[in-house]
DNA sequence: CGATACACCTGTGTGC
DNA sequence: TGCACACAGGTGTATC
């Protein structure tokens, strides 16, 4: 589910909603999707009487900074959630962790299918903690230039969808944005990297960042589970051009065709045959 | 090392 | 109504 923008939107609202605020208990209902350097039940130990200076984004990873060094790390998976319970709200099934913080506010993660996961790293260091050890740079950083993106996709033969796809690569696509970014491109989902000229990964680099921008002002795409920091939907789902729009009208102006919908290594990739190369 | 296949988990929607 | 199957935003691991 959560692809940069999403994980983006959450981050800006738990800037908002939580930072300043300490850890006055930590509630762990089900804990076999915690990393840890030692026991899960060290969460409750080392954030306890903390309080979260900043939150940060790795490509899809969250970070939570917290007093005195500890970082509690979230990766939302496909059904991740993280936000803030509304007064009186009561958490839902397969809700596995509450943080009560200061100030009656509580922190809730979520997540149906468990793909996802929290990592704490007691001593702060993200160079040498798990989740991040394979993750390239973030599509919204300034180092990720045309320039780059062109010999980070030199000399591969796999297609570019999958490269794309590859957070150690580029890192904060998911498929949503993959399928968005091509379309807005026109190169077609046979492409491969190898292949592309300079004036496609220039204008594949131009779709990436407008597509994540747009994404991130209508605060994510949401198609089934995923919510804000403040647990409400996003609205870039209405806006999609690709995505999910099988047998629907191409959205680009005087084109006409017809959405597609093939399995490219078994996930769905959408495409228009008229004006996106193949 | 690079490319691909698959497993991990739960819920929902479809067709028989 | 019951059941089988396809499909879903991600990513780590095994295999060639």
């Amino acid at each position: 589910m959560p692809e940069l923008p999403e994980v983006e939107t959450v981050r800006r609202g738990l800037s908002r909603s939580v930072v300043g605020r300490t850890v006055e208990a930590v509630r762990v209902r089900r804990c076999d999707n915690i990393l840890c350097e030692t026991e899960p039940h060290q969460l409750a130990e080392v954030l306890t009487g903390r309080s979260i200076e900043w939150v940060g984004r790795r490509g899809k990873n969250l970070i939570l900074q917290m007093s005195g060094g500890p970082v509690l790390l979230v990766n939302l998976g496909m059904t991740g959630q993280l936000y803030t319970l509304a007064e009186g709200e009561e958490p839902l099934e397969h809700t596995h962790v509450i943080l009560e913080l200061s100030g009656g506010v509580r922190l809730v993660y979520r997540d149906t299918r468990r793909f996802g996961h929290l990592e704490l790293i007691c001593d702060g260091d993200l160079d040498a903690c798990m989740s991040l050890r394979n993750v390239g740079v973030d599509a919204r950083s300034r180092s990720f230039t045309a320039r780059r993106l062109a010999e980070l996709l030199a000399g591969r033969t796999a297609l570019l969808k999958s490269a794309l796809l590859n957070q150690s690569l580029v890192a904060g696509l998911g498929n949503i944005y993959v399928c968005e970014a091509m379309h807005r491109a026109r190169i077609g989902p046979e492409a491969r990297c190898n292949e592309l000229a300079e004036a496609q990964i220039e204008a594949l680099h131009r779709a990436i960042v407008a597509v994540l921008d747009e994404a991130i002002k209508a605060e994510g795409t949401t198609i089934s589970d995923y919510v804000t920091g403040a647990g409400v939907p996003g609205s870039f789902q209405r806006r999609l051009r690709g995505y999910g729009r099988e047998g629907l009208t191409c959205r680009r102006r005087g084109c006409g065709g017809v959405i597609r919908r093939i399995v490219q290594s078994n996930r769905s990739t959408f495409y228009c045959p008229k004006c996106q190369g193949g």
